[in-house]
DNA sequence: CTGTTAGCGCCTTCAG
DNA sequence: CTGAAGGCGCTAACAG
């Protein structure tokens, strides 16, 4: 059962093609009539253009492809529903890149580029490929929602040595001195080094406040609870260990955090803890942690992308955005 | 800088667009020479074909479709990922829809149908919309990873009644004769009602174990911590509470968990929580709950769709799976 | 205002 | 084994 096409409305409707693209692309000047006419045919027979047509002939493919590193991390989730937030009813189709690897970043890339695959890219936290942007698509819109500034395309980011910062000064308003800092590996595959920023930010905290940072309370594992629960249980079973853990986001504090409840250290009394992102489970875990606009700042970026994408250009106020942190409060600390 | 076309890389090579085709598509026989010939272009030009034209022309979108309610909820997450696992590689592209409502999810399968978007469908627990897919597109490959059994299409399910009396069961056997159950909504807009099978089959266990079901312990809310957490406040300062809760998921459950530590109360001795789903945050939380294979059903719906797409047809064998469930003794039992 | 026509880039016969 | 030609469904430019 064939799908209706654009010929078989015109002819059902008694009038051209052209005429039935003119009333689909609400562009052009139709007789009302005419228009009412075309609009009942359409409703009548369940029309809606191909899209492979339309890509084809129009060049545009009403896609937006996401390029996401392990898209299935909270703070990553949460961006992609801000951006499917602002895409839904956009007209614009979510297609969703998954990727581990450089090697695989450049693969995908290559394809998505050369095939005309999207009309516009967002790509998560993944700044190391411009190269590859600018090689093979120059001027494709392409929004990065980043780690650290770049050069030739806008960016959203936070201030990510600001946060470990703040992280830290909290903890040292708190009357804290002994503090350790838990996070995933600072050097990956994917050059991610948001956990880097945000522990020279620690350190910088600490120097300046005359506090020692204390190399073996400084612990890098994976991304994962699991990860963070073996360092701190190993941490927190020392002769000599901190009161208070600055970690590198809401999952790695949530590891140390039921570390320190099996040892049955209270929280905040014995240790005090503080996480990084506010993901949605922070709040009602009551972890005190940095929040960073995980949402807003997708959804943020997905508008820029689509009026990049109706006007033909970005204005140059959009073109850096630094989203502000702000330390959330609850029992941790 | 437009793209190099197929008619670039034939000029170069010194052959016809046809034979450039064939080599694309491995489907012909081409001298073994001309082959490496327009390989050696291909790679040259950084070639790779146009996706709209090759759509337009060979009727393949190369792209799946994933149609999901609620995707950022973890058990979505999971199986999407399960899907994004054998799609990644296979030359397929996904298409995320997120659906709210069931007059939405009408629109956009109306959508993707007539607009010949997608070549297969995976649709997330949304059993109901089976007559939308006959009326428009019968023939379009579809698997349901659904809440219950469908009728026109191949489905990959649990059963839900099945889990609720598994979960009580395990209490009972426990020696709790006090037992709760807190969920989310039983009826919605979009007929998820895999909450109400769960709770029948919970009720099923109790009256087989000559317990009474009590009223007032079995509340239904939203489904979220917050909601549970609510929900189990309330009824855990009851004079007359019960010894033991079975939630209708893990997200649930640990709201009911946060309540419970709120109000001091020892778990497991004070109140046993068991919950559902067997996210990965479970783990970590020490959380006992019933496990289904939530990545694993996914990976392989998407399995089953491949080889739909693969072969023309799937195999009846294929066409209705119902997965296992299993306790997870941790620590909240 | 509206019908007609020429591509968009590729795949698929059909001759050679 | 390989070049040429038609057509997929739609948009856009051009006549009327």
């Amino acid at each position: 059962m064939r799908s209706p096409t654009i010929r078989d409305v015109a002819r059902r409707a008694g009038v051209g093609v052209g005429t039935v693209s003119r009333v689909l692309n609400g562009s052009a000047m139709v007789r009302e009539e005419t228009r009412q006419r075309i609009l009942a045919v359409i409703q009548e027979l369940g029309f809606s253009p191909n899209l492979a047509a339309r890509q084809l002939s129009g060049g545009k493919t009403w896609t937006i492809g996401v390029i996401s590193p392990y898209f299935t991390y909270p703070s990553f989730v949460e961006r992609l529903s801000g951006i499917q937030h602002v895409l839904d009813g956009s007209g614009y189709d979510l297609v969703l890149y998954s990727i581990r690897t450089q090697e695989q970043l450049e693969r995908r890339l290559h394809q998505i580029l050369t095939q005309n695959r999207v009309d516009g890219l967002i790509i998560l936290t993944l700044g190391n490929c411009e190269q590859e942007l600018q090689t093979y698509k120059p001027d494709l819109p392409a929004i990065m929602i980043v780690e650290d500034a770049v050069q030739q395309y806008p960016y959203i980011m936070i201030d990510n040595r600001e946060g470990g910062r703040l992280a830290a000064e909290h903890m040292i308003q708190y009357d804290h001195t002994l503090i350790g800092f838990i996070g995933d590996e600072r050097e990956n595959s994917l050059h991610l080094y948001a956990t880097r920023q945000r522990f020279e930010g620690f350190q910088d905290a600490l120097n300046e406040a005359g506090l020692p940072c204390v190399d073996e309370w400084c612990l890098f594992g994976t991304h994962s609870q699991q990860s963070a629960y073996q360092m701190a249980q190993a941490l927190f079973q020392q002769e000599d260990r901190p009161t208070a853990i600055v970690t590198s986001s809401d999952t790695m504090a949530f590891g140390v955090l039921a570390a320190a409840r099996n040892l049955r250290l209270r929280i905040p009394q014995d240790v005090a803890i503080i996480g990084f992102d506010d993901i949605p489970h922070a709040a009602i875990g009551r972890l005190t942690t940095v929040h960073q606009p995980l949402f807003e700042g997708a959804k943020l970026g997905a508008e820029y992308l689509l009026s990049w994408l109706a006007e033909g250009s970005i204005p140059d106020d959009q073109r850096a955005t630094v989203l502000p942190l702000e330390i959330i409060q609850r029992e941790t600390v």
